[in-house]
DNA sequence: TGTGTTTTTACTCGCGCTTTATAAAAATAT
DNA sequence: ATATTTTTATAAAGCGCGAGTAAAAACACA
C-alpha cells in the first residue's frame, strides 16, 4: 500500500505538500497540485482513513447503534439516515445492541472507540443515567425514538403515548368495545408509552382496562400469536385486537385465520408502525403510522447540524403519529 | 480521554507493560498485571482501536457491502454474519452499495481504507473483472450470493439456476401451463440465472417461453403489481405466476386482489427467498427457500478461518434451494 | 540592488498504540 | 558466592497522517 511518504517522493516535494493537496485548503501552486495528484494516480495511493482519524481526531464517520439489523422497522432507519449523511460526505458505521445491556454498552464501547465524530443510536436496554453519563464523554449521543429530558436537544423522538391512543381510540370510534391489548416488552419506553395511550383512551370513554384483555409480546410475530392464543383460551369475547406493532399484527392474523376467524369480520386488528409490508397484507392493515425515514433524517441533520457546522438546519425533535386506515378494521355494524 | 500513557503512569509501570496487558499474551508477572488492570479501571481506559489499528494493520472487523440496509433479505444476511462473528469478538462495518457501480466501488474503498481485515460483499454492479482485480489487493474479498470462477474459494452462492427451476417446475406439476415470469434486474447475476432455471424447466416440460409471458421488476413490491398489471393488459391467459423474490410475489397478490382474483384460486404465485413475511402472508406464500441464515454463517466461517486462523472449520461453498410449499399454490383439478 | 511582502514549501512533533531489541531482576544451577 | 538461565520490564522506533512553525522562493517597489 502506497503511503503519503512514498508519494512525496515520487512528485519531488516534502510530505506535508502532498497532506495539503489532499484536505485541498492550504496553498499550493497549481503545477505542484498537479504533480502530486498525477503521482497519487501512478501509485494507486489510498489514503489511511486510520491514520487520518488518528492525526486528526475526526472521522468523517458517525456511528449507528441499532437493535436490531434486521427487521423492516431498522432497516427504514438505517437507511435513511446512511442516505442522508452520505450526500454529506459521512459515513456510517452500524452495529446492533439486541436490547440488551451489556450488548448496548459494548457497542457504545466500539463506536466510540472507533472516534466515531458521534453517534446516533436506538437502545431500550441501558438505564437513561447511563446515557446521561456517557453524554457527558467526548462523543456526542444522539437518540431515536426515545427521550431523555435531561438530554432533550439530542433526542428525535415520536410521541408514543399518542400513538397508543389514536389505535385505540380508532377502535371505540368503530363501534368496538371489547378491545384486547398486545403490548411490547414493557421495559422498552416506546411499548411503555403506547400502552399508557391505550389507557387514557379506554378511560377517556370510559371503558375499564380489563387484565384478560391484556397480554405481553415480544415485537415479533410470535408475541401476536401468542397473544391471540393466550385470549382464545381465556374465552376472551373481544371484537378487536390492538397490537403495539406491525409484526405481532401481523402474527396475529394469521393465527387468527387458521382459528377459524374470518377476517376482518370477525375480528379487527390494528398495528403500530406501518412497516411497508402492512400495506401487502391481506387484508390491508389498518395501523399507526410511525415516520421512521423522516425521524432517521433529523437525527442525520442533527449530527450535520451540530457535529459538522452546517449551517440554515431547523430540526424537529418530536413526531406525530398518525392513523393509517386500511382494511383490517371495518365499520361495525 | 484516558491513554495507555497515563495508565503506565498510574500503575507505575512502563508502556509496553501496559500494552502487554492488553494483549494479554506476553510475560506479565500477575502482580503488575493486577495493578495495570486496576488502573484501568480506575481512569476509566478505553484503549483506541483507531491507534492500535493503526500500529498493528489489523482491526479486528470485517466490512460488510451490502446493496440496501433494509429489506429482509439483507437484513437475515447481515444478522447473521454480525451474530457469528461477533462470538469470534470480531466486529462488523456495514455499507450500502445501492446496486450502483459507483457506490459500490466507493463503498469497497471507504471499508479498505478503514483497513478491515476483511469485506464480505454483496455486490451487483461491479463486473467480475473488477472482483478478481480487488482481490489481489490487500483486503481479502469474499463475497455473498455471487460466484466468480477465478475466486471461487472466496464466493458463497446459492445455486439459483436450480432455483428458478424448481420454482417454474413447481408450478408445472400443479397442473399449469400458462405460466408467466416476473423477473428481477437481468444485471443481477441472481435475477439472470433464476430466470434461466425457468426457461430450463419450460425446455423439460416441452413448454415454450413466451415473451408475452416474461416482464422484468425491479425485485421490490412494486415489480409484482407492474408486472401483473402488464400481463392483464396484454390479456395474457394465465393461471400461475412465478415472481424472482418474495416482495415481488407480494406486490402481485396485492394487485391480484384488488383486481377481482380470488386467491389462490384464480391465480397460483410463488415467489423466491422464503423471507420471514412471507409465512404471514393470505394466502401463505409458496416460495423457494434461500438459505440466507445459514450462508452468512458460512461466509463469517470463511473469514474467521482464512484471516483469524480458527481452526478445525469447513466450509460449503455453493447452496442449494428448497421448494417450500404453502397455501399460494393449491393443485388444480 | 536592496528591502519588504506575499506565496509556496519543508521540518518536526505528536495522535495512541504495538513491537522489537535490550536491560534488569529473579530463579536456578554449579 | 558466582555463573547461567528464565522471567519480567524498559526504551525507542514507527504505523500514516495533520498542523503549526520556520524557511525558502517569488515578486513588488523604490
Amino acid at each position: 500500500m502506497a503511503t503519503i511518504y512514498q508519494v512525496s517522493e515520487m512528485a519531488g516535494v516534502s510530505l506535508s505538500t502532498v497532506s495539503r493537496v489532499l484536505n485541498d485548503n492550504d496553498y499550493v501552486s497549481k503545477k505542484t497540485k498537479k504533480k502530486v495528484l498525477e503521482a497519487m494516480k501512478e501509485l494507486g495511493y489510498q489514503p489511511s482513513s486510520i491514520a487520518r482519524s488518528l492525526a486528526s481526531s475526526t472521522t468523517n464517520s458517525v456511528g449507528i447503534l441499532v437493535s436490531e439489523l434486521d427487521g423492516p422497522f431498522f432497516g427504514q432507519m438505517m437507511s435513511a439516515i446512511e442516505e442522508h449523511l452520505r450526500i454529506a460526505g459521512k459515513h456510517v458505521i452500524i452495529t446492533p445492541g439486541h436490547s440488551d445491556e451489556k450488548k448496548e454498552k459494548s457497542g457504545f464501547e466500539f463506536l466510540i472507540g472507533r472516534n466515531c465524530d458521534a453517534i446516533i443510536a436506538h437502545v431500550e436496554a441501558v438505564s437513561n443515567e447511563y446515557l446521561i453519563e456517557l453524554s457527558k464523554g467526548k462523543t456526542p449521543i444522539y437518540l431515536m425514538s426515545r427521550y431523555v429530558k435531561e438530554i432533550e436537544e439530542n433526542c428525535i423522538s415520536l410521541d408514543n403515548v399518542m400513538g397508543g391512543y389514536l389505535a385505540t381510540k380508532a377502535m371505540i370510534n368503530k363501534g368496538h368495545k371489547n378491545i384486547a391489548y398486545i403490548a411490547g416488552p414493557q421495559f422498552k419506553e416506546d411499548a411503555s408509552n403506547r400502552l399508557k395511550g391505550h389507557k387514557q383512551a379506554l378511560a377517556e370513554y370510559n371503558l375499564t382496562f380489563d387484565e384478560n384483555l391484556f397480554y405481553i409480546g415480544d415485537f415479533k410475530e410470535t408475541g401476536g400469536s401468542d397473544g391471540l392464543r393466550h385470549f382464545i383460551q381465556n374465552k376472551a369475547q373481544i371484537t378487536a385486537l390492538v397490537c403495539a406493532n406491525d409484526e405481532m399484527a401481523s402474527g396475529a392474523m394469521k393465527y387468527a385465520r387458521e382459528h377459524g376467524f374470518n377476517l376482518p369480520k370477525d375480528l379487527a386488528i390494528i398495528g403500530f408502525d406501518n412497516v411497508i409490508f402492512t400495506n401487502y397484507l391481506y387484508p390491508t392493515l389498518t395501523t399507526i403510522d410511525n415516520p421512521v425515514p423522516e425521524m432517521g433524517r433529523a437525527a442525520a441533520n442533527l449530527v450535520l447540524k451540530d457535529i459538522y457546522k452546517k449551517s440554515g438546519i431547523t430540526i424537529k425533535h418530536v413526531f406525530q403519529p398518525k392513523l393509517i386506515l386500511r382494511d383490517s378494521t371495518p365499520d361495525i355494524n
